[in-house]
DNA sequence: ATTTGTTCTTGTCGG
DNA sequence: AAGAACAAAT
């Protein structure tokens, strides 16, 4: 197969240099995926590269699977040895196999961000300082910037003797790091920096990983940060075949410690590189690029380039300014139907926002517009709080050490096990240097407790030792259901029999069959391996993209995605940019690059929108239009258009200030009429009671959306059991 | 110990 | 405006 068919000249020429680093300059559009997709499959095919040597780190773990498929239909060859994955993916799969040599056990929980309040919460209390000194979230944002320059606690206290302030929250950090040593667990950021540490004290492991990636590939290296600079070096430093994607005006994750000069001094680092620039862009239209470029170039910092496309002029990008901020999402939502009447799908329109926030009004009108959506980083699966549970009981199985976790389900569901009891038992635990586990083991030798809490504490240490060992002769999903059973979580849910209690069930559930599909694809996959893989879920991993909807994200998640059409909303000073930049020029500097990211997903048709007056956090005030705006100039114009249409039952008041704002023309006004023939847009959940003609009413227990964005539906009919049917044409009517 | 009611806080972006 | 933290009542 010849894998150069269809590149361009530049693009040939970086799949050519396989040898030494290679920096590849790709703005947005320009095909950068493409070109390491056939690169890799270059290096196997022609090369003989055996795929286990070849390691390729990505934003998100769906942009790493994405990756893997495409090399795979290109070779028809097995790829499954490639290491493909997010740095903290990488990171875990190097520290399950020697973390034992920094003193840690295999087993290791990942914390995430609630794990760390709890954390935080605990050192606050003992450190003994004033809470309402030091936010929680501040503290976890300065320890993660803190471990990112790898400054250790006791330099930072020694460095910051006399500052009272600073001073503490060293302390805090130290019995921080100290709490997690012993808890035996991991934050996100000591993903990384233990990696680099093992790698850096282990030069046998070093030499082994330097001589396995013969061939290391980073996406999006302009949002590297220090520390995964360092694990490239270390990696890269024996073959130096280092080849690194980006584009400096699409940096965006300075605040979590992206560092831009990673990429600004590649050729400087690394010795005899290459560079190519991709400068063509094959998404969008020049209209497009057109708006893109005449904002990005404001940014004084940056290399002058380009975007250019040989793609046609395309539609004019449009500007609309409504009244409020309800209307604007009204606006955009009469003119999605415009677009589906066209023949768009759902799935090719995006609505990005800066602020998650944003969301809800959208939300509110699409409903009620009957526009199917899906909010990326909005419905949290992975947050709810009985898959939360679920997931505290594995990580406690997992690692017994793990107070936290062990905090979370020791009275879920109730035992009667209550907060003096729990304060006792950690009270002790941490004058005796044990675990919380530790200490329930041998719950007599706890003073001060009585025998009712002794005597629900030692049900609660048999289950969980029961647990312990049923794990070890179990798969995944079996336990799953084991401890979901056996704990009498289910149970006390279902005495609860109200709506929600049901929805939780379900969400159980939905949880058992990730855990399934996990074992079936990863045959000799272990539990540690499947709870990590689902806390290093990023919000784009987590929104399945199978079913057929409108996606809302912010533009931070939409980077390295592409939509044939994206309205770009909430376009006003103060929001995009966002106040705070307002004060530094780094900052301002990267909300344009933001917002050249946000621009640069569109592939046809670009509409951007702002409101007179928003209301925001409960209260309405007037805007400023955005400055980017200005910058665009001539490249945007204003909507023309004013269609809407008249709500049905209408009892808010938006309809009298649309027809102010609107001219009312019915006969543009394009209604989703295909749903009186089929019931795609019934607005259906899990609890509402449907009517069958043949099989009477029942309700709806579960959904589950399909490929071809159909739905299949649970339905437990009264008389009939549960039954399957497609929403699509299942005879029924909500009742 | 648990439920219920009340006040307080928070309010960019995320693996 | 909404959720978390806290206080009071059962």
């Amino acid at each position: 197969m010849d894998f150069l068919a269809g590149l361009n000249d530049r693009q040939r020429e970086a799949v050519l240099h396989t040898e030494g680093p290679l920096l590849i300059m790709a703005g947005a559009g320009s095909g950068k995926t493409r070109v390491v997709t056939h690169k890799i499959a270059y290096l196997i095919e022609e090369k003989n590269v055996y795929p286990g040597n070849i390691l390729a780190i990505t934003f998100t773990n769906k942009a790493a699977n994405e990756m893997k498929t495409r090399v795979a239909d290109l070779l028809n060859t097995e790829v499954d040895h490639m290491w493909m994955g997010t740095f903290h993916s990488i990171c875990v799969r190097i520290l399950r196999r020697n973390i034992d040599k920094l003193g840690y056990e295999k087993s290791f929980t990942i914390y995430d961000r609630d794990d760390q309040k709890t954390v935080i919460k605990e050192c606050i209390k003992e450190v003994n300082v004033d809470k309402d000194m030091y936010k929680e979230s501040y503290l976890i944002s300065r320890i993660s910037s803190l471990k990112d320059e790898q400054m250790d606690p006791d330099e930072f206290i020694n460095m910051n003797y006399n500052d009272f302030r600073e001073r503490n929250i060293g302390e805090i950090y130290g019995l921080y790091q100290k709490k997690l040593k012993a808890y035996n667990a991991l934050d996100f950021d000591d993903l990384l920096i233990r990696a680099v540490e093992l790698l850096e004290e282990d030069s046998d492991l070093l030499d082994y990983y330097q001589k396995k990636f013969q061939y290391i590939f980073v996406d999006e290296y302009q949002d590297t940060n220090k520390i995964q600079y360092k694990l490239v070096r270390l990696l890269s430093a024996w073959h130096k075949n280092i080849c690194v994607v980006g584009d400096s005006d699409q940096s965006i994750y300075s605040w979590r410690g992206a560092d831009i000069t990673n990429i600004l001094n590649f050729e400087k680092d690394f010795p005899g590189a290459k560079v190519i620039l991709l400068e063509q862009n094959y998404r969008s239209t020049q209209s497009i690029l057109n708006v893109a470029n005449s904002v990005i170039k404001n940014n004084d910092s940056r290399k002058d380039k380009k975007l250019w496309t040989d793609n046609k002029e395309g539609d004019q990008v449009i500007y609309e300014q409504c009244e409020y901020s309800d209307e604007e999402a009204f606006f955009v939502a009469k003119r999605i139907h415009e677009f589906l009447y066209k023949g768009y799908k759902p799935s090719d329109v995006a609505i990005l926002y800066r602020t998650n926030v944003q969301s809800r009004i959208f939300e509110e009108i699409f409903m009620t517009e009957e526009l199917p959506y899906k909010i990326v980083g909005g419905l949290k699966f992975y947050d709810r709080k009985e898959v939360k549970d679920l997931i505290a009981y594995l990580n406690f199985i997992e690692n017994p050490n793990d107070n936290v976790s062990l905090k979370r389900i020791i009275n879920t569901p109730k035992r009667g096990i209550g907060n003096a009891t729990i304060e006792k038992i950690e009270k002790y635990a941490a004058e005796t240097a044990d675990s919380m586990y530790g200490v329930i083991l041998s719950i007599e030798d706890v003073p001060g407790l009585n025998t009712r809490a002794i005597n629900s504490i030692k049900p609660f240490v048999e289950l969980m030792n029961r647990f312990m060992a049923m794990k070890e002769i179990m798969g995944i999903k079996d336990f799953i259901e084991a401890v979901i059973e056996h704990s009498g979580y289910i149970e006390e849910l279902e005495r609860e029999n109200t709506i929600e209690s049901k929805t939780r069930i379900d969400n159980i559930k939905d949880f058992l069959s990730v855990a399934l599909n996990f074992e079936q694809k990863n045959e000799d996959a272990n539990m540690d391996d499947f709870l990590a893989s689902i806390s290093l879920l990023s919000d784009v991993d987590k929104t399945v993209d199978t079913d057929n909807m409108i996606t809302m994200m912010t533009v931070h998640s939409a980077k390295g995605l592409e939509f044939p059409i994206v309205f770009l909303v909430g376009m006003e000073d103060g929001l995009f940019p966002i106040s705070r930049a307002f004060e530094n020029d780094d900052d301002l500097e990267e909300e344009r690059r933001l917002c050249y990211v946000a621009v640069t997903r569109a592939e046809q048709q670009l509409i951007i929108t702002n409101a007179k007056k928003r209301t925001i956090y409960g209260n309405t005030s007037f805007t400023i239009s955005s400055r980017f705006l200005d910058e665009m100039g001539d490249t945007i114009v204003r909507n023309e258009k004013k269609i809407v249409k008249l709500k049905k039952h209408d009892d808010t008041g938006l309809k009298e200030r649309l027809l102010d704002v609107f001219d009312y023309d019915e006969s543009r006004f394009i209604a989703p009429k295909a749903k009186v023939k089929n019931n795609s847009n019934m607005d259906i959940e899990v609890g509402t009671k449907v009517k069958h003609k043949k099989w009477g009413i029942g309700t709806i227990v579960m959904i589950k959306a399909r490929d071809d964005g159909d739905k299949e539906l649970t339905i437990a009919f009264d008389n009939e059991g549960l039954k399957k049917l497609l929403q699509s044409i299942a005879p029924i009517q909500i009742v």
